[in-house]
DNA sequence: ACTATTATGTTCATCCATGAACAAAAAGCA
DNA sequence: TGCTTTTTGTTCATGGATGAACATAATAGT
C-alpha cells in the first residue's frame, strides 16, 4: 500500500502522497544520512589531533586561501560572521592562526596560518583525504565524479 | 600546478597531495555543501509553520513509526538520548506529541502524535516533499536514483 | 567637505546538542 | 530468591552557532 487513506468529514477518501513513497525523497534521505554519518566519523578521526571539525574547516580554508578575511571565511563555511568572532580567538590563542589588519581597509582582519598551524593543518588534511578515500572506495571513479557533478548542479539550483 | 612543493631541512623537495587535487575530495565537498545549503533552505521553508527542522524530524519519524521509543527515535536521528529528553517536553507542551508509558516495560516512553501533531506533520511533510522535488528537478529520475543508490552504498561503508 | 549608507567585525542573550553522572526499571545469573 | 549488570530516560555543565544590536571604518551622494 503506497498511500495512507483516510475518510474525512465529508465521507470522501482523502489521500496524501507520503514522503517515503517518493523516490526523490528516499534518495535525498540517503544523501542526508551519509553526510550526518560522515560528520561523526570525521570528528572522531580528528580527535587525536585535539581539534574539532569546525576548527579544521577554518584551518583548511585559510590554508587554501591565505590572507582571506573573516567575512570571506564565514561565507565559505556558510556560517554567520559572529561564529568566526567566537572561534578565531581560540585558534589564535593556540597559535595556529594569526590575524593581521589590512593596511588599506582597517575594518578587515586577514587570516594566516602560523607554522604550527600549517603543520597541524597538513596532518588534519592527510586524515581528511585518507578518510574520504576510504569512504569513497565503494564508488568507482566515474560514479564518484557523477555524484559530484550532480551535486554541484543541485547546489546551483538551491542557491538560485 | 597540482602539488605544493617545499624544501625541507634536508634540502629535498617534499610534496604532499593536497585535498583539492583529488577528485574524490572535491566531489565529496559538493555533497557536503548541498546538504548544508539544504538545511538552511528547509529551515526557512518550515519557519511559517512555527517549527524547526529538529522538531520536524521528530514529528515525521513518529508519523512514520507511531509508538516508537525515545531511544529508537534518537537512533534514527543519529543524536544522543538526551537530545530527545530536551526536545520532547516542548513538543508535548505544544500538544503535538504525546508520551505514554509502556505497560510491559515501565522504563520506556512511547511516542504518539496528537491529532494536532498529525495535522502539523502532514503540512510540514507537504512542504518537505515540495522542496525536495523542486531541488531535485535538475536531476533526471535515473540520475536521482543513481545518487540514492550510491549514497546508500557509502552509508553502509561508513557504518561498517 | 558633509552627511547618509554600507561593510566588517564584536558582543551578548539564546537555542541545540553533547556526554557524563544519575535514577529507575528490567534482565541475567547464582 | 537476591545480587549484579544492562537498559532507558533525565539532568546538568559545557560548547558551538545564531541573529540582533552595536562600534568603527569605508563608500556614495549631494
Amino acid at each position: 500500500m503506497n498511500k495512507k487513506q483516510e475518510v474525512d468529514e465529508t465521507g470522501l477518501v482523502a489521500t496524501q502522497t507520503l514522503p517515503w513513497d517518493l523516490p526523490r525523497f528516499r534518495n535525498w534521505i540517503a544523501v542526508a544520512r551519509v553526510h550526518q554519518l560522515w560528520k561523526k566519523v570525521f570528528g572522531e578521526a580528528l580527535a587525536p589531533l585535539g581539534i574539532q571539525v569546525a576548527h579544521y574547516d577554518v584551518l583548511a580554508n585559510i590554508f587554501h586561501t591565505p590572507g582571506l578575511t573573516q567575512q570571506a571565511l564565514a561565507g565559505k563555511l556558510l556560517v554567520g560572521r559572529s561564529a568566526m568572532s567566537m572561534l578565531l580567538p581560540e585558534l589564535e590563542r593556540r597559535e595556529l592562526v594569526e590575524r593581521r589588519g589590512d593596511d588599506t581597509d582597517r575594518r578587515v582582519r586577514r587570516l594566516w596560518l602560523t607554522p604550527t598551524g600549517e603543520a597541524m593543518t597538513r596532518k588534519a588534511m592527510a586524515i581528511h583525504v585518507a578518510r574520504i578515500e576510504a569512504m569513497m572506495t565503494v564508488l568507482s571513479d566515474a560514479e564518484c565524479d557523477a555524484v559530484g557533478e550532480m551535486m554541484r548542479r543541485v547546489a546551483k539550483a538551491l542557491e538560485g
